[in-house]
DNA sequence: CCCATAATCCAACGACTGTAGGATAATGGG
DNA sequence: CCCATTATCCTACAGTCGTTGGATTATGGG
């Protein structure tokens, strides 16, 4: 594939501005096939040819295949994470600036976080694949999720108010409801804090959801 | 494991009260060793020994690997179907009581969904690898979620009304929100309908629905 | 009783995998 | 110019995988 358009390296020790190129290129090769097909579809042999190197190159580069993995993990979450909090930042500044400024910093915090996966999918299969793993699980919520959740929770919570409600687009609607289902299904298999007590705040939440976007009939 | 609590199955062949008896226990083992490691981290060998059957028997049973996976989602799959075509069922006969009885009939609804993956975690893992394949999605999307999407989407849209906003848990709602993304690219990935017209409408959809669980200011 | 049937297991094959050892060649510093 | 360094590739190895052919053993029908 990519040995047509570019012929592989030749041996050598590499100049000193190309350095840790190749390793870029694996990475990101990785990182796409990953995403694509998962940890054990991938074959490194796969990698090398899509980066254009030799298998020994990769594992020279990135050491075991597990190491390669979390390496394009560590990538792609970092890039997620840089772009929320700098949000996140600008939209706590804005929290002092009255409901309507707050409110519209909310939205643009989410605007950037749907923007960025939206450009990034390989970002969503990523999190997704690792979400499956049971033992990543609790590493990837208490070192990862739960931090940006709060954030966000904390601003939700400075941003509360009161207003009117609009027709939603019913099909969007039960995407989100059912993808909320589902995520609420993997928290909860995860098995931090009192079963009970999330199973309860979750349904109270879809039936505000629902509510709030097509109006309780006792209100 | 299983071949210590219960010796394998000499050899011979069954009465006809336990024929088609080792297929299921097979698919059994299988669709909980799939929803947990995925298609790829399974062996064959592994689902026998939880099985507590020989490898041939597992093929000689399901047939190929692929075959086996594709079982076990049928399996799933229609017991999800048949709830939720239920539940659905009893929703709309109560859409002609009234906006009150229709929110009603709705949460109920929303709740056996809720339900049954909250009883059924295998089911959430099978659906969430399933997406993840880019061959498969078109097919999941259009023969089994969209049904149900449209199905669900013509009770929101009889049941709408208009009522009051309440006070929601942050940390639930970023969650949900997050989800609700993380579908919003997948559907996007699968790339059936316009790409500009999906993205519109999500980011429409999340900024009614902070708007709705929080109050917008202008209303 | 006897034989066709059917379910199970054993053994093995070919293919493919991740990984390591070692040869090769190009650069940078002296 | 020369040598240590570094990145790359080729080769090979041990292990595991999905799958298949055939032997074994119990049942059911005649």
């Amino acid at each position: 594939m990519a040995s047509m358009t570019m012929p592989r390296r030749r041996p050598g020790r590499p100049r000193r501005d190309e350095t840790r190129d190749t390793r870029e290129v694996v990475l990101a090769a990785a990182t796409a096939l990953f995403a694509g097909r998962g940890f054990d579809a991938v074959t490194l042999r796969e990698v090398a040819a899509a980066a254009g190197v030799d298998v020994a190159t990769v594992a020279h580069h990135t050491g075991t295949k597990a190491e390669l993995y979390d390496a394009c993990f560590a990538r792609v979450f970092a890039a997620e994470r840089h772009a929320l909090e700098a949000a996140a930042g600008r939209a706590r500044a804005a929290l002092d600036a009255g409901p309507t400024a707050a409110l519209t910093a909310l939205h643009g915090l989410v605007d950037v976080f749907v923007d960025f996966l939206e450009d990034r999918p390989e970002t969503t299969a990523l999190w997704l694949r690792r979400w499956l793993e049971p033992q990543r699980h609790a590493e990837l919520d208490q070192r990862y999720a739960a931090p940006l959740y709060r954030l966000v929770a904390e601003l939700l919570d400075a941003a509360a108010a009161t207003g009117a409600l609009v027709e939603p687009t019913p099909y969007v609607t039960v995407r989100s409801l059912v993808w909320a289902v589902h995520g609420h299904v993997v928290a909860l298999a995860a098995g931090d804090g009192s079963r009970a007590r999330q199973r309860r705040e979750f349904r109270a939440f879809v039936h505000r959801l629902l509510d709030g976007l097509y109006g309780a009939p006792g209100a």
